[in-house]
DNA sequence: GGAAACCCTGTAGTCGCTACAGTGTCAACA
DNA sequence: TGTTGACACTGTAGCGACTACAGGGTTTCC
């Protein structure tokens, strides 16, 4: 199998494949004669696992050591589950700010008043008082926890 | 004022601050005598306008457009409008799929039965089953919209 | 024989910082 | 006067996970 092959079979894009290689989460395929790389099923699981991983937004150390849980038959729940549950806490806690955010955003765009009545846009008003230090409807209260 | 007194008034790091001046976004300084940068008041409040739109995740490329809105006088409902409107879509979408995430590693966490009974680790053998092309339970027919 | 589509390697760019390395300056204290 | 420590400066490299080239080779099809 061609890597364009791979690419269209699993969704990856080719730079990305060829990346995954260099990171040492895929393996390195066979080379054909005018050395192009060669890919199998097995290639195409691997790379499928990844991209699933990758769909739940786990960062690709994590894949990488989930990948080394696979290939090896030993006994890793704990690991494995900590492995989940620390990535559902990283997906928390961005939601919570996420949300935090979008209040705050909401907030700010309801203060534009469409300038009709010759005012400067309410928005910039807003983002200004804020930096002069004066209380802003935007952040009143909550800060968003940023990363 | 000196670079450390601009940073601990406006929290924002040392060296963000001369990395936000490189990028164009805080004005340049006057410098003393021994080369030292040398903050007013000007600068202290673009800082924290800066700070305040980046704590509503504002790319900079934003935050910069917006600065110019301020500088310059003239009408930008709209355009400013837009902005906002834009950084809502963003946040709103990373949300939906951050939601379709925390279903999917909820579930993919429900795997694991603790393996007590001599099987292999749930959640792995989810994962190595999506690879081979079938149906898992964290991603039935939810496709979380990855960035 | 020529064009299009594929492949290769290697490097640089993205974003918003953050962390150095290597050097200079200043104020306080012994 | 010497020394320590905190501050300042510039410039460059690193982070993560790609993405986009540049500059070349190969294959396939008309």
């Amino acid at each position: 199998m061609q890597i364009k092959e791979l690419a269209s079979a699993t969704g990856v894009d080719v730079e990305t494949i060829r990346y995954y290689e260099k990171q040492g989460l895929l393996p390195e395929p066979a080379r054909r004669d005018n050395g192009y790389r060669d890919y199998e099923g097995a290639h195409l699981e691997r790379l499928s696992f990844i991209r699933h991983c990758r769909a739940l937004d786990m960062p690709l150390a994590d894949v990488k050591r989930l990948l080394g849980f696979v290939d090896d038959p030993d006994e890793h729940c704990d690991d494995v589950n900590h492995l989940v549950d620390d990535q559902l806490a990283r997906v928390r806690a961005r939601l919570k700010s996420m949300r935090a955010l979008e209040r705050q955003l909401l907030q700010l765009r309801s203060r534009c008043g469409g300038a009709a009545d010759g005012q400067p846009c309410g928005i910039l008003h807003e983002l200004v008082s804020a930096a002069h230090g004066e209380s802003c409807a935007c952040h009143a209260g909550a800060e968003a926890g940023q990363r």
